[in-house]
Order: C-alpha cells, then sequence, then structure tokens
DNA sequence: TCTGGGGTCCTCTATCGA
DNA sequence: TCTGTCGATAGAGGACCC
C-alpha cells in the first residue's frame, strides 16, 4: 500500500485529500511513521522525528496514527490476497509476498501482470486506496519492483535482466543491508551490487561475517531462493515506552517496569502464549540501550513471575542520569505453561484484581479529563460525524466531514461538551470494513 | 534536531557437562 | 586423574525491517 497511514488518513478524511499529511507520535519525542506523497515533497520521511517534520513542513496535518483503523483495512487487502494463493506472507499491515504460481493465478508474464492488475483494481474498489504490485521471480526482487512501482504502479522484473538491473544499484537495495554495513562496505570500496559480485563471497564474508556475507553475495548475484512462507510463529512479545522526559526517580522506575510487565502479559496472554526468558530493556539518557535477560525453568504467564523477574534485572541496572525508555519482553515461547496451576490460579485473580483496581482510574477521570487526539472521530450530537482537528487549553477544534462528503467546517467546543463524543472510524467505501472498538484505542 | 514500537536474526562470549 | 575439546545453552549487544 502507498503510504498506508496517511492514505488511509485521506481517505477518512476529504479536507485532507491532495494536503501534506503526516502520521507518527505527537509527543516531545514522536517519530513520522507515514507522510503522505504531498508532506514528502518537504523532505518529511518515515522515522524521521517529529520536531524537524514540523520544522519542514509546518503547515501539515499532523495526525496520531489509528492502528484498529489501519487493520482493518489491511485485514480487507489480505483477503483479496488470500484469494489469489494460499502462500501469502505478510510484512506489516501494509506489505505482503504471494506466491503467484503456488495459487495457479498466475504461470507467465502474462497472466501474472494480468492478476496484478487486477488485484490493483480490487485494493481500489474494496479500499478505496491504492497499492502497487511488485511481480518477479523471487522475495527480493519482487520487493524491488514494488519500491519501483509506488505510488500506484505495476511493475514486472524480466526473467534474465535481473543481474543487469541490480548491477548499478547502492547496495542499500539489497535486504539487510541498512547504515551500519552499508558504511561498512563504502570504506571498503563498495557502493554497488555489481562491486559486491566483483568483490566476491571470500572478501565479503571476510567485511561483513559468515551469514550475511554469503546472502549478501547470492542476493548480489539475483540469487534469492527463499520460499514465501504463510504462517510464522511469534517468537517474543514486548512493550515498550519512551517517556517525554527522562525518568530519574527509582522507585517510579520500578514501577513503570511492572506496569509494562503487565502490558506484557497481557499481550501474552491475549495470543494464548507463555515464555521462558524474561527480558528488561532500559534507554538511558543518552540513548545508549542495554538488555538484561533471565531464563526460567518453564514457560510462565504469571503476571507476578514476570514482573519479579523484571523487578530483579532492574536491580542489575544503573539508572543514575535517567532513562528515557523502559521495556520488558518474553521470548522462548510455548502455547502452554508448565507451572503448577494452583500457583498460576492464584496469580490470575491477583492480576484480575489489579487490573480491575487499574480499570477505573481512567472512567473516573470524568469528561474534563477526557482526551481529544489528533485525527480521531468524534460525533457531535447536533452537527454528526467529524474528527479532532486539535485540542488545547479546554478547546477542541473539529472539522465535520465523512469518508464520502465534501470537505466540511470547522467547529471549536469545549473539551467536556456532553453533545461531543468519540466515535468509531467510518468504512472508506460503501461496505467497507467498519472498526467497532477504534473508539477505545489507547492514543500514542 | 535528536532520534517510536514491535519484531527478527546474527555474532560473540561465557559457562557447563560429557 | 588431569586436560582438552566439543556442543548446547544463556546472556548481551547490534543491525535491520516496516
Amino acid at each position: 500500500m502507498d503510504a498506508f497511514f496517511a492514505s488511509a488518513e485521506q481517505a477518512s478524511k476529504p479536507s485532507l485529500r491532495g494536503k501534506a499529511v503526516v502520521v507518527g507520535g505527537l509527543g516531545p519525542r514522536g517519530v513520522v511513521a507515514t507522510a503522505s506523497y504531498e508532506a514528502r515533497v518537504f523532505g518529511v520521511h518515515s522515522a524521521m522525528p517529529m520536531a524537524q517534520a514540523r520544522r519542514l513542513a509546518p503547515n501539515a496535518a499532523y495526525l496520531v496514527p489509528r492502528f484498529l483503523f489501519y487493520r482493518a483495512i489491511s485485514e480487507q487487502v489480505m483477503r483479496l490476497l488470500r484469494a489469489l494463493s494460499p502462500l501469502v506472507e505478510p510484512l506489516s499491515l501494509d506489505e505482503a509476498f504471494v506466491d503467484l504460481e503456488a495459487g495457479g493465478a498466475a504461470w507467465d508474464e502474462e497472466s501474472a501482470r494480468l492478476a496484478g492488475e487486477r488485484l490493483r483494481a480490487d485494493i481500489r474498489d474494496r479500499t478505496g486506496l491504492t497499492g502497487s504490485v511488485g511481480l518477479a521471480a523471487s522475495k527480493m526482487l519482487a520487493k524491488i519492483a514494488s519500491e519501483q512501482a509506488k505510488p500506484d504502479g505495476l511493475v514486472l522484473i524480466r526473467p534474465g535482466t535481473e543481474r543487469a538491473l541490480l548491477g548499478p544499484m547502492s547496495v542499500r537495495i539489497l535486504p539487510g543491508v541498512g547504515p551500519a554495513t552499508g558504511d561498512h562496505l563504502r570504506r571498503a570500496g563498495i557502493t554497488t551490487v555489481e562491486e559486491i559480485v566483483e568483490a566476491g563471497e571470500d572478501e565479503l564474508v571476510r567485511l561483513v561475517g559468515k551469514a550475511h556475507g554469503h546472502g549478501l553475495y547470492a542476493m548480489a548475484l539475483a540469487r534469492d531462493e527463499r520460499p514465501v512462507v504463510a504462517e510464522r510463529d511469534t517468537k517474543s512479545v514486548s512493550v515498550e515506552d519512551t517517556y517525554d522526559v527522562d525518568i530519574h526517580d527509582r522507585i517510579r522506575v520500578r514501577l513503570e517496569v511492572q506496569r509494562l510487565a503487565d502490558r506484557c502479559v497481557r499481550r501474552l496472554r491475549g495470543a494464548g502464549l507463555s515464555g521462558r526468558t524474561i527480558v528488561l530493556k532500559v534507554r538511558r539518557y543518552d540513548f545508549s540501550t542495554l538488555t538484561r535477560s533471565e531464563t526460567l525453568r518453564g514457560p510462565t504467564d504469571d503476571p507476578a513471575v514476570v514482573r519479579e523477574a523484571a523487578a530483579r534485572l532492574l536491580e542489575s541496572v544503573d539508572t543514575t542520569g535517567g532513562v528515557r525508555l523502559l521495556g520488558v519482553g518474553v521470548s522462548g515461547l510455548a502455547d502452554f505453561t508448565q507451572e503448577d496451576l494452583f500457583a498460576q490460579a492464584a496469580g490470575e485473580e491477583r492480576f484480575e484484581e489489579e487490573v480491575a483496581a487499574e480499570e477505573p482510574a481512567e472512567v473516573v477521570a470524568g469528561p474534563a479529563e477526557r482526551r481529544w487526539p489528533a485525527g480521531h472521530d468524534v460525533r457531535h450530537a447536533e452537527y454528526g460525524h467529524g474528527w479532532v482537528q486539535g485540542s488545547g487549553l479546554g478547546r477542541v477544534t473539529v472539522r465535520f466531514e465523512t469518508p464520502d462528503s465534501a470537505p466540511g467546517r470547522v467547529r471549536t467546543f469545549r473539551t467536556d461538551d456532553p453533545a461531543l463524543e468519540p466515535a468509531d472510524p467510518l468504512p472508506l467505501t460503501p461496505g467497507g470494513p467498519v472498526t467497532p472498538g477504534a473508539v477505545t484505542e489507547p492514543s500514542v
């Protein structure tokens, strides 16, 4: 999908179409998740600090991501892909590999091109958004083709033309070559794919290590036999938070680690999993990151056990100077638990009690404390459906429009206006997916 | 200007038992 | 009995991807 999050927001908000839209964390330490093509003109791109994006494109619309909304659209697209082949490998919400041959959807260049164009039309009909298609004989090349096809296009790489195509390209085009490896190779005088081939396999292994070296050399020769894998088992589950301001207070650090442990367990249980290895992650004031881990005798999904392990791990970490990020993860996953059922049942009770004790705090906070995250949908008793354009100083500004309306008008209300309430996103196309529960989506 | 969140995989080192 | 080695496992860090 092209500039997926930003496109979804533009489809949902007529007044943003054709405008610079930036989706990402809006806090002081937020980064850009997706910039619309209009915003990219100003130099805004993914992973850029939000503050920098605001300087480059001060007049763009800045919105918080709505993952549940994007997920609903993504599921529709994935359904279209699965209709083409049973072998669909999602890479993220907005990208997937499809083995067209395995599904009998294509057997030669012409049928592949036809299937690709039909898919693009179906995606547009079903979601109102544009997607790009890359067709090639391997995953690496299909990915390169799809990058070239963006936005809203289709590119097919003819068998036999791969080497000539790759040769002059930057090494950074190859999967697995990021900033570090790219620099490393550049210092060795290697900047293009061609030069990787010239350097030879032995030299490459010497430069970047065994696994990476062999893999990279093969990729440079356009040899990529990796199969499309439909089902991937989850290997780890983790949660992490970056704080707006560094935390110095050790007590507060401990408290945050407990909360993260609970959130992690909630996710773990939600996936029906348990795990043996508990990992604590700490990013300090100077951005140096360290991890501490502990492997238990058997897998657990007991919040008390994970909390205690995380707390133990924290004791071996020096946090003087402050921490900007904390994270808790569980790996070594199993889909069963080996602990005795008594301990688990007791833990469960405690967990539920604590969660119950935690929840009301947010509800009781009352209308005065209501959050109106930028971009989220709302409904007004008199003016109908709209979205939050901004809020602050006890006021919230709402633009009243829907995916199929003309660009709407803006009105401002008090944040505690009883006529105003959060709403679920509306479908982008007739019969499109609704996003129940999006109202409660945590803002970033 | 100051760097998110959720993952995966690889490498190096230490340790331990056979 | 001592020593060396081998393989498995843990723990930490780093690179990369979307």
